[in-house]
DNA sequence: CGCGATATTGATATAGATCAACTAATGTGG
DNA sequence: CCACATTAGTTGATCTATATCAATATCGCG
């Protein structure tokens, strides 16, 4: 199934098989996006939407200067712009970070959805509004954390969002953005990511090896980024850091 | 009409007589909140949202030590916490800013809505992505703009904002935020905000009396902050800084 | 095996925080 | 409507987290 991670070890996730088949249905095509490709770009006319089945992909915007600022991180299950279904243009650009593998979902057909199936168009809506939480969450990260926070804060995220699409294994989980990207999701230089990695691998936080990240204290980890899943609206089986 | 100022201004807004109808009825009842209350703490259940007919409200994430984030300023015409319907509890705390006078609209009726006006549950659907698109604006300002750009891109925001309700006149608004507020929301100390502020009054950037703003020249503002209002799906008539 | 990307480390600079008064508004009770 | 209390705004001196600049080391890939 292209759509079973979508939602998944989320509360209130109460699909019937009946919506679940006819999100699956509403599918047109499946696609494959090289590494490091853009594959939207801001304020272009959107008539599908993307659902990511495996991969990651980032949604960011440049500034003058063209140094990027990521807005979110995505991974599989998410619906990457969904926002751009009622929106219709975004306002942000959006790139693959790994190889991905994307279903795309004409937005004809997601208009079908909402008028056939009125509790399915609130799942929809509710998952853009997880985004939405999350960017709050990314407000408070840059605004009230410091360095060791932000990217405390960052890592744990993940290892939650991550967690609950079945992608940790022993604390361990894909990761793979350079330290220039957590650097411009955290509001930060690269060569400063790099100095709070080494304090947070000395102090036996973070581990890494492979492109992939190990928390070995995830509760401390969450500590120093002041990071509740709250925002998440996970099941009860993952609500701890 | 309750309801006059929602999406009032903005792109695509092309609701019927009958939606229009349907939204104001759908309202309940009104309250007036005093300025500077909490009116809704994070985790409660939510079973009405709150669209503001009047005065000004923020949403907010405190840290470990009670220090404050803004993570979104509400105006005339917002549905502060419509993201409260599909997510059922906030993951933030409501309050007010100035004395505010609200709608309310129960869930059940909005739900209701989504059954028999899917246009109208859409136009919903997309306000809450206006707030999703101004968080990630907010996102990039404090990653990326230093303090001069932060406070450049709120203030460019403002002004926008209440234009498209019609609440400028002649590059002047009502602006009820302290100092100290204007810091929680740009992820500054009160104190280099006001050096901030000294600083674009004396390059003639911003005048204030009465708590209100003015902006002698919003495009430099704007160049500042590296403002661009495009995320804001204003009205043709309404897309310059 | 070699090259470009990524990670690492050190030295120095700086924007903004912090601490500490002081002043100007705004509000409040007598 | 005045006297006082409280809140908000202003300014200066100093400190610090993070940026910047620069060089080297290591990794992953063709």
């Amino acid at each position: 199934m292209l759509t079973a991670n979508f939602l998944r070890g989320r509360r209130r996730r109460q699909l019937t098989e009946e919506e679940k088949r006819a999100l699956e249905d509403a599918v047109a095509r499946v696609e494959r996006y090289p590494a490091r490709q853009t594959t939207y770009r801001r304020g272009e006319l959107i008539r599908q939407s993307t659902l990511i089945v495996s991969g990651t992909m980032c949604r960011y915007m440049d500034d003058r200067e063209g140094h990027r600022q990521l807005v979110a991180y995505h991974v599989a299950g998410d619906f990457i712009d969904l926002h751009g279904f009622p929106l219709q243009r975004l306002d942000h650009d959006i790139a693959t970070i790994s190889e991905a593998e994307v279903a795309l979902v004409p937005h004809e057909r997601l208009t079908a959805i909402t008028e056939r199936f009125p509790h399915l168009a609130r799942m929809l809506w509710f998952s853009t509004l997880l985004d939405a939480a999350m960017h709050r969450e990314w407000i408070f990260r840059l605004g009230r954390l410091d360095a060791a926070g932000r990217i405390a804060h960052f890592l744990s995220e993940t290892h939650a969002r991550l967690g609950a699409v079945g992608m940790v294994d022993g604390g361990w989980f894909d990761f793979p953005l350079t330290q220039q990207d957590v650097g411009e999701a955290c509001g930060l230089t690269s060569v400063h990511v790099n100095r709070v990695f080494r304090r947070l691998r000395e102090a036996g936080l973070i581990a890494s090896a492979n492109r992939r990240i190990g928390l070995p204290d995830p509760p401390a980890l969450a500590a120093i980024g002041e990071f509740s899943p709250d925002y998440l609206y996970l099941g009860d089986e993952l609500r701890t850091p």
